[in-house]
DNA sequence: CATGAATGAGCCTTCATTCAT
DNA sequence: AATGAATGAAGGCTCATTCAT
């Protein structure tokens, strides 16, 4: 977690900052050298072109979506079942890097690249979870079925727009992920 | 269903392959003209702008993921569990305005009108569902829950970009809806 | 001034409404066209192209600014120092057309046969008022003077943006133009 | 009046020529890119748009019409009535600035803020002639009077077309002055 | 007489990229 | 390491004009 905060990083966290509020086109060089407050010839002093500031962004967010949630939800210990709970609270807690993930997989659809290394991450996620659902749980099918149904929970608790009338969302999903768990 | 193939309907056309293809900012005047064998002048002579033309893809989009399907779905008739398979079976498989959906709920991240609009259907969906589920499951927060779980899993089919091993995602998604429906 | 309506004239006449408006930019095919309440394609059974209409609005204005103009002067009767303060007085009352003047006077500005045609009229207006002076001042050069002047408040009047305190322009205008004819 | 021909000045420079000559629209900015031999869009780089260009356009004519005009006439000296001549020869003889000027004053009549400058300036130059009239003319109604013909003869100057016979313009000009200075 | 539907040229603007300093 | 000043390609929009019906 403890990022160096050397130039080249800091034009990579304003990239993320601006993917998670605006997509891929939010991105703009001009945009990002305004927050840093140089002007945007520098950029090129660090990068190829776009498309490597963008490599590097995936890189950075693949590294903390998926190892460092890991490797927390394994340091806050517990069993199966208390670690599943756990994922899924980091999972939809870490903020602006969750929006970063709902413009990725936006951006995976139109751009080959992006897919595969998404598909690499949704894998190690999902082998994760089969793990620990695995460990209570012994029909194969059911496991499967449990990990598609907890990686969509976690996708649309972000893309689904509907209301709950006098629930919460949180509140159902709570009740959701009881079923799964529980 | 019968669309009848104005001018004015083949700009909303290929605008939403286009949508559905590279979202949003694929949406261009002028490859949709050369698609259309145009000039993209032409193109101001059927819509005020291309807002215009964005918004009535979403009109479009709206009618023909909520109240065609519904309708279908009633057409086709059965029991609650029967409208829910065929519900669902007819969500994943309109191919196309599958993409549009995804797409526009990207979009919606960044543009508040669309994100009223797409609230709108969401909810209009969950009623549906509601209603649906409510007809064999007296537990009202069971029907909620119920009712997010099948919505997640109809988004996540699309955004999710993981393997099944020898499983088929259909599978699996089959395995999902049966826990909900069955 | 008991001008037939048809459809030709109504063009000219809306021409004219836009110029005194907005300037020769102005006048636009398609604004016309809508304030007509028919498409812009009818325009071109009436006029050859944009340049025609114009030619018309010019000949339409050179008509009723100076001939016009000179008639009713002439109807009104008196003795030239009376003919004078009426030409002025209707001058800068004939609003719409008054108008129309300040912005053929500024088109004339970068059209040539603009430029000619403002100055055929221009002379023809000098060469009534120089007359009408002459009648009851002997100098030639003292009868240009004021011809100049008379013309120059004529213009000022709807070009000077300038206040006159507590007075009105208008007043200012009486006191100014009695220092001529008085 | 050292102008420094930064590349920013020279935009200024140029979009002022084309507006002395064509009026507000031949004011484009790809037309000034050719005459500066650069492409237009370097002309970003130095102005928000199109508006911000015209209003530095305008700022830089209202200090040269105004504020370094009068200085010069106040350098010259002389009584007031010397101060007036001045004033009257330097107004009609900056050239290009005189033409820019007839194009702001048309441009006023379509555009609010520029109205609201035009008028300012007018009332600057309207205040300075109220006190060198005042000083050899007691009566407040005569000076006023004098002050809005000598506006409209400088006014007209460049808007009237007429011809004078065999005298020059300038010479009956000159006439018109003395009526009032003299 | 006019409409519906275009064409095409021209304008404003944006943005990734380049490069001398 | 970065700035100042561009380039150039692309995109949105406007408007006079054309033409089949």
């Amino acid at each position: 977690m403890a990022v160096v905060r050397t130039p080249r990083n800091r034009w990579i966290e304003e990239g993320l900052k601006a993917l998670a509020a605006g997509g891929t086109e939010a991105v703009r060089v001009e945009t990002l050298a305004q927050k840093l407050g140089v002007t945007k010839g520098g950029f090129y002093w660090h990068f190829d072109d776009r498309g490597a500031l963008l490599d590097e962004m995936l890189e950075t967010w693949e590294h903390a979506m998926v190892d460092e949630v890991i490797e927390r939800v394994e340091a806050e210990g517990g069993d199966a079942r208390a670690k599943l709970r756990t994922l899924f609270e980091l999972g939809i807690t870490v903020g602006d890097l969750m929006k970063v993930e709902f413009a990725v997989r936006d951006w995976a659809r139109r751009d080959k690249p992006v897919a595969r290394r998404l598909r690499r991450v949704d894998n190690r996620r999902m082998d994760y979870m089969r793990a620990l659902f695995g460990e209570f749980c012994a029909d194969a099918d059911e496991v499967e079925a449990r990990c598609l149904i907890a990686f969509s929970l976690f996708i649309g608790t972000a893309f689904i727009a509907a209301d709950h009338g006098r629930r919460s969302r949180r509140d159902v999903l709570g009740l959701a992920l009881e079923r799964l768990v529980g």
